[in-house]
DNA sequence: TAGATTGTTAATCGATTAACAATC
DNA sequence: TAGATTGTTAATCGATTAACAATC
């Protein structure tokens, strides 16, 4: 198995957005170089870290010089395949869906929000931005049509795992959920949960905590 | 070190909203007790680990029967800080901030946001639910006026070190960030990210990694 | 060349899993 | 009592950190 077949484990992978979102920084800063000393300093980890997470996909730096960070931004936005677009839609059009419409750094970034989906008549016929709204019954049809590839879903969690399901039987590749429940996907849909409660309970958890 | 002083890792901590949430589950449908197996297999966890972490804060099960759900629950609830109220500001009222402001789970769990804040003049005057959006500069003499604890961050990045370091300077206790940076604050405040950019962004990775 | 810094191996640390005596 | 299941110790696994030879 050599490396560009090795098994990268999730604590790596989790922390590639944020070497890209340093990164990024540094390059708007017209700073061309880095050695991995200086880039755990602003951001928190050790230099060992960086240069064995970094190494887990090919050995991008010099020794004696550092990194490039142009040419390690590009290597890492084409790791996390941000140099691709995706078509996205939306499901749910209530605050949250409408708040990640309006959010255009997502689509910054490659991923196009295409339709918003909701049962509600209310919302049926609104757009956000130039998105429209449309009746969640037309919502298989408007996937294979549009060549959607990630789903994002933004309904309580009461309908969430039937939209999933609705989803999987569309071949969708990947949904982002953000509905308080663990979905069931089969295992070659890339499922990604954005908890928030867990997140808030967390930090309530530490509030009272703290000093200990 | 006694139990009860005893260092609990960010691992089990970030698990205790999980157990939090199916317990809930659980207390709905009116179950009255759960192995550590049973609920291993629902939650996708080993009946080890879950032991394990539990047995972190106390001794909740009984050999031969296993865990009493509302009892478990309670306990679970305690610890998390689930059973006090917290007045929380939330500052930057665009989508995302509507969105929290509107999203009643959050209120019901006892994170009650009491005002927002925001420098769009076309913002300010609002009301989200009963929420008023307020000038933010009058901040600091809201937070002190009104027993605020928890700063909610919703701005867009440049500003949110700014805001972090004015909820700090009134002695906010935790802040729960929603801007895509690492804010400095110091140690006695708690601070919880939700980095979105950064879930979307793994989920792309794993996208495009799949059958690796 | 000398100094700096990587890539990589080895050591350590921490978290998860397995096993089982205690006990309800 | 016998069976079930916990609480807890020990074993394993995986991730992080340290160290250093390779090399730019």
């Amino acid at each position: 198995m050599d490396k560009d077949n090795m098994k990268i484990s999730m604590a790596v992978i989790r922390r590639l957005p944020k070497y890209h979102r340093y990164l990024k920084d540094l390059l708007e800063k017209d700073i061309k170089r880095i050695s991995s000393k200086e880039l755990s300093k602003i951001m928190g980890l050790t230099a060992s870290q960086i240069r064995q997470d970094l190494n887990n996909f090919g050995g991008f730096g010099q020794q004696g010089y550092g990194y490039n960070v142009e040419a390690l931004f590009e290597e890492i936005e084409g790791i996390l395949g941000l140099d691709k677009h995706y078509n996205t839609i939306i499901v749910g059009a209530g605050n949250l869906g409408q708040a990640i419409a309006n959010y255009t750094n997502f689509e910054k970034a490659g991923f196009l929000p295409k339709g918003m989906f909701d049962i509600n008549p209310k919302l049926i016929g609104l757009k956000i931005r130039d998105i429209q709204i449309l009746d969640a019954d037309h919502m298989e049809e408007y996937i294979k049509a549009n060549g959607i590839t990630i789903g994002i879903i933004c309904t309580p969690k009461e309908q969430a795992q039937s939209v999933a399901d609705r989803l999987v039987k569309c071949n969708i590749q990947g949904i982002w959920n953000f509905a308080p429940v663990d979905l069931n996907v089969p295992e070659h849909v890339i499922l990604e949960n954005v908890h928030l409660s867990e997140s808030l309970f967390t930090l309530s958890y530490l509030l009272n905590h703290r000093d200990e």
